[in-house]
DNA sequence: ATGAAAGCGCTAACAA
DNA sequence: TTGTTAGCGCTTTCAT
């Protein structure tokens, strides 16, 4: 059916196309009697084309939004919050991936310009080091907001997670407990969260008194279940083993666990764990893992937030002000960290 | 920086904007000297304006995808495969979730028409039953592809898993394996494609001549990890228990793996166990779960082609024809529907 | 080979 | 209160 235009309206109300553009848009001085007629007209069949008011209005109310992978868990969740802000607000998003592929970010982010954005939200890839391309965004008006994955190189707001204090709280959690041997899995020295959460089980030793014992830190390159399944299994192998350990990843965890199992040792009784992200399925476990979780709802609405805010003062000729917010990740404490009894040193 | 329109090139190069816009798209007729100019000048700062030219096409390509919840992993990975397959062909996804709900789903697709999308993927929420919202896009002349969920009602293209072989493939493993004392714990009656699984179980029996046995037969309300603790726990008190289990769902195999452990039963010796969607965690898990694979990916890729299709025959007024695609689930056998040996009955 | 002009559908300043 | 007019930035006949 074809779809009528403010034209035909007009032709059948019998004024003009002003007329009832102001009528449905609620214009003071209008008519009682016009606006009836153009109303009863218009519930026939009229809506206004969206990419001539877009045009005219120079808006389109669309953010672009590109993560490395939209399957990640992690990322659903982040895109959850994105949405759901950005709707709150009246505006859509548009979706793509990097597959963690910094050529595919830069075609991506360059199609988005080209297709029509009022701005982007990005998780930069994990191959990604130059950002020129997310400059040249910036240089065409569009602001872009990063998120999880940032780059200090450039100049724009930001949201990540706190995996300082998460990896922080974790440890912390376990010396807490009264055990003195914690040990550390944590992952390769690139991506800046799992160095962070390493920082964090530093500083949670040093808070407790505690000496870094080198032995008690090993690293897998890939966060795998196989990985950390060997790890695990090192670290039991010290004439001294730990009496915990906590994981840069769930995945990592419950490599762990499966070789803790193995070694016939029990959870928590002889070991106790915790992993990082929280998983849904830390609760489905056996025992059930305690982790902590990332606020990916949270970091893709306030990501979302901050874009739009950003995207309003850029339209209202006001001032653009970056933002850097950190969240709070928050423990999660399960069956595999509970001693029932906190034992002494 | 302000952008460069067609006209400032035009200014720059000396000739009318139409000589540049086809300059631009290499039209035949143009001089190498005046193309050689427009290029130079459209270096320095030009991109088309991408709402003028959608509105001047008459098309955007923009679709719209809703989904009850993106972080569901099942749907991150149909929304991956629409995006992918989206891209390939041009066009971008607009990405909306109905929370499960039919008055947001009404909502969102409502937004989706009134923000300009050339077509819409829907999976419909569990609640809806109507689909006169989605008839109503359909008299926008904005085509509606349906899958995962779909619904009869509406005369529009289709993309769905095929539950009932997957049940069936579940079940015949089993039965495959000399077991003749195969349990089923199947889902509330209402999502249908619970209902086809069911259906694929006893089909699989009949297929080899072996009775439905009813108290074989558990059902949970929610498919959550306690409903199937439970289930298990009362097929395996059954005077003569079953040899195996397919449970509708992983959750659900989670919980009965959970309940089989702890009343000292071995998985796959003494109770054979296989789940449905094949989450990521079934390898994780000790014994690694068997499960049905869902082919979410496809399904989006399928579902975007389809759609992409019909807005093209609609460009073109070609006659729109619908297709209905029902997609393998794929059994991964893994330990805990892995007998070493396969007993006699 | 290029220019002039119409028009996509809408909004808004200016007139009347 | 309503009509007139002038665009938004682009594409595409139709002339030249």
């Amino acid at each position: 059916m074809k779809r009528a235009t403010l034209r035909d309206v007009a032709q059948a109300v019998g004024v003009t196309v002003a007329t009832v553009s102001r009528a449905l848009r609620n214009y003071p001085d209008i008519s009682p009697a016009t606006k009836q007629a153009v109303l009863a007209a218009e519930r026939l069949r009229y809506a206004p084309h969206p990419l001539a008011v877009k045009l005219r209005q120079k808006s389109c109310r669309v953010v672009g939004a590109v993560v490395p992978q939209i399957g990640h868990p992690f990322f659903a969740g982040v895109i959850s919050g994105i949405v759901d802000a950005a709707e709150a607000r009246g505006c859509h998003v548009i979706l793509s991936q990097s597959d963690e592929s910094y050529e595919k970010e830069i075609r991506v982010t360059q199609r988005l310009r080209a297709t029509g954005v009022d701005g982007l939200l990005v998780c930069l890839s994990d191959q990604t080091v130059d950002v020129a391309h997310l400059r040249d965004l910036q240089d065409y008006d569009l602001p872009v907001v990063l998120f999880g994955k940032i780059s200090p190189a450039l100049d724009a707001s930001t949201v990540v997670t706190n995996d300082f204090q998460g990896g922080y709280d974790a440890t912390a959690h376990l010396l807490a407990q009264g055990l003195t041997r914690v040990a550390h899995i944590k992952g390769a020295a690139h991506p800046e969260n799992t160095r962070q959460r390493y920082a964090g089980y530093r500083a949670a030793l040093a808070a407790y008194g505690l000496p870094l014992r080198p032995e008690y830190v090993a690293e897998c390159q890939r966060v795998a279940p196989a990985e950390g399944f060997a790890c695990a299994r090192q670290l039991m192998a010290l004439p001294e083993p730990p009496q915990a350990i906590f994981a840069v990843t769930d995945a990592v965890a419950i490599g762990a666990l499966a070789a803790l199992g193995q070694a016939g040792l029990r959870v928590p009784q002889d070991v106790a764990l915790v992993g990082f992200s929280d998983w849904a399925v830390c609760e489905l476990l056996d025992p059930a893992l305690s982790s902590v979780a990332r606020p990916g709802y949270e970091i893709g609405q306030q990501a979302s937030e901050l874009l739009l805010r950003e995207i309003q003062q850029l339209r209202d000729g006001q001032p653009v002000v970056h933002e850097h917010r950190v969240l709070a990740a928050t423990l999660r404490v399960r069956q595999s960290s509970a001693r029932a009894t906190a034992p002494a040193s």
